[in-house]
DNA sequence: ATTGACTTGACTTAATTCGGTCAAATATAG
DNA sequence: CTATATTTGACCGAATTAAGTCAAGTCAAT
């Protein structure tokens, strides 16, 4: 599930058309398709708003949000995977011996 | 393990000055320093050079270089490990149905 | 206290990405 | 065929990041 697929299934649940959606955005109906199909990314503070129409925890938005970022690094990676569960490495490693 | 680490254990190990290794990259030995701290990355191609130099396996390098992109992406974000995983599940579902 | 190796902060310029818009093209439904 | 919804490509200015440089500062050994 990428963060475009969600916003889409939220919309869609909520029987709203991309006008509308981008208009309570403030955004292009145009641009919000994009959103849709995740060729473009949609700004952070939009989530906000986002989990408040739809009532859906913000942080599971983020969550996506921050992974479709993360797979855009990746994706015509042949190490992609490999680089993945080195940074998950790095990440656990800094948990512990975070420097404050 | 991050990319500044490995290529500062790479330039000890041949008993190389930063300012040595940074002339054959053609940087200044300031940036190189930073390098191998982790606060700049290097720019891709220099991971060839490096590679020649050290005898060390490109790929390897280009899975910690892309690593550390990831991990600049989510070292301050709560839920970077949950990220990761979503961005894992994306990577392979799109190997799975990968549209040609 | 001088040297040599390294680090740091401030700065710069060029390139890239962000956050869109708009009009034309394409489904889809009636 | 017509209307409505969506998609796409080309384009745009603003903001951010990339890729460094340089000089001053630190730190260890002599």
């Amino acid at each position: 599930m990428t963060l475009g697929q969600k916003i889409r299934e939220l919309r869609e649940r909520n029987q709203m058309l991309q006008r509308e959606l981008a208009s309570k955005l403030e955004v292009g109906d145009g641009y919000l398709s994009k959103i849709e199909r995740d060729q473009k990314i949609i700004k952070r503070e939009h989530l906000k708003t986002l989990s408040t129409i739809f009532k859906c925890p913000l942080k599971e938005l983020e969550a996506l949000w921050i992974a479709t970022k993360v797979y855009d690094i990746i994706k015509y990676e042949e190490t992609g995977l490999e680089a993945l569960r080195v940074a998950e490495e790095q990440i656990k490693y800094n948990k512990t011996y975070a420097k404050v």
